[in-house]
DNA sequence: TCACCCTTTGACCTGTTGGTCAAACCAGCA
DNA sequence: TGCTGGTTTGACCAACAGGTCAAAGGGTGA
């Protein structure tokens, strides 16, 4: 087993070394996925050995490992700050809004997690299954309620979810298609997709 | 060089081995990605020795790209079938409705092209750049037309055709994603997923 | 039926990949 | 300044992956 992960990491070189080499992985397996990705490419693209990358990690499964359990935090984030006390439509659209920024913010972390799905989520099934189930079911529930009281016009608040995803998530996982498409109009492609997702929904929830 | 590469496939037997590693092939490739996958996984899933299915294919590039060659023809029709003469709204539904079915019944051709996409569409971005985009700007300008007659709500016909896109594939990509969340509703989701995706671009392209 | 060519395979080769290890190296503190 | 323990590395290994080849096995038309 690699020393330094024998316990929690103290010194500083192991802090800087650490975070240096899950920046370099995410990199790579996010592109490439999991069995597609080799250590010498992270340790590469790291400016590191390969047996100095296997000091910090037990082995390639324990870097991916790592990168998986921090994305589902951020990941979840920006749909657990949707406020049943706040104005639907709005509260809807701002989430609409925090993830076409995350798109464009963390693309690659969008395609580490779009890798690991089109995988069949061998690894991060028990997340979906858990706390991300449990948490859409929760939200899927105030927006029905929403419906309900005429605050949005009916709508399946599942399907609604998933349209919301889709659509923010293709700016980064496609954004070779979108780029290469939009051609020079690339420049502006996340303002655009703003203002189209923002009439879209709010097209799709005035009751 | 594979025998059986060097000329047109001509024998029954040659004609259905092909065939059989094709689909064993994309089963793969479109789980694993390119480099995620082996030869002898492929051969294993057509139930063939690794020398034998080399014998019908030069290499493990010969069939991916064989692959995608083909995907790209599929990939289109759908988008080429709309009509510059139809009812604009009818027009559009109608190319939803077709991309939808295609994630429910190609779910394979779908991940195998959003792999691609994904990894930064090394080997179909001369495709994506020729007849993918000239193919999209030709529909975007018949879309943009349409706006400008009032046919359909003002709309950038580009962040249209991704809305599309990304929803309707959303159904093959995440589909194990989908699935879990949805648990036993899933068995629906296709029919669900028609419903919510005919309002929601009914609503945005009503003038 | 038999020859011919298509088809199949086991053995093999080469380069790659995940991972190990002992030894050298270095940072920082007494 | 000299320990001491954290850090780095070159050499190495076993398993795996892509691909080759000669020889054996079959299907079918003359």
């Amino acid at each position: 087993m690699a020393r330094a992960a024998a316990s929690k990491t103290r010194t500083r070189i192991q802090r800087e070394k650490t975070e240096l080499i899950l920046t370099a992985a995410l990199e790579v397996f996010a592109t490439y996925g999991y069995r597609g990705s080799t250590i010498d490419q992270i340790a590469g693209q790291a400016g590191l050995s390969k047996p100095n990358l296997l000091y910090y990690f037990d082995n390639k499964d324990a870097i991916h490992s790592r990168l998986l359990e921090r994305l589902l935090e951020t990941w979840l984030a920006p749909l657990h700050a949707l406020d049943e006390n706040g104005e639907p439509i709005t509260e809807i659209l701002a989430y609409v809004t925090r993830k076409l920024e995350m798109a464009r913010d963390f693309p690659r972390e969008s395609r580490l997690f779009a890798n690991e799905i089109l995988q069949g989520a061998p690894r991060i099934l028990d997340q979906i299954a858990g706390p991300l189930k449990t948490l859409v079911d929760e939200k899927a529930l105030i927006i029905r309620g929403w419906s309900q009281q005429n605050q949005i016009a009916p709508v399946d608040p599942y399907h609604l979810i998933f349209s919301i995803w889709s659509t923010t998530q293709h700016y980064a996982d496609f954004d070779t298609q979108v780029s290469v498409v939009l051609g020079p109009r690339a420049a502006t492609r996340f303002d655009d997709a703003a203002r189209h997702l923002t009439d879209m929904f709010t097209k799709l929830l005035r009751p």
